[in-house]
DNA sequence: AAGGCTATTTTTAGATC
DNA sequence: CGATCTAAAAATAGCCT
């Protein structure tokens, strides 16, 4: 197979759609998985909401984040 | 110099402490960072709330998170 | 505590299905 | 939309000062 090559990606706007959402998908996701690892790592609490642009909502807490901190 | 073999490590709780702060300062800033580079991205919105294991709270959001959310 | 180094691990862009 | 693959980029553990 032909090996690609691969521009190193800027940190603007993706343009293109598809491109755009798949990133968002990707991203969105890693961030989860790294503030749960903070959280464990380090005994800490960690909450991370995001909109996307179309204002969906994504939320991320680690487990006693409300509570131990009396949001609830 | 000699080179070091290191573990790959397990996500469970640091047990020393002057090794769990540093790893907490350094994956709270990863956050932050992959946070802002996300919302430039894919235009969204995102906030982190962190605190501590001592409770000292420590926060990210884009810029237009309040706002465009209604939050204020 | 804070910052630099770097081997290694982890994330991810782009393609493909 | 989501999963998998892979080379490349980025994050970071452990060490140092």
């Amino acid at each position: 197979m032909v090996k690609m090559m691969r521009e190193k990606i800027k940190i603007k706007k993706i343009d293109y759609l598809p491109a755009r959402q798949v990133t968002f998908s990707k991203r969105r996701r890693g961030i989860f998985k790294k503030a749960a690892e903070l959280s464990v790592l380090c005994e800490s609490e960690v909450a991370v909401v995001i909109f996307s642009a179309t204002g969906k909502l994504f939320d991320y807490s680690s487990s006693s984040f409300l509570t131990r901190n009396k949001v609830i």
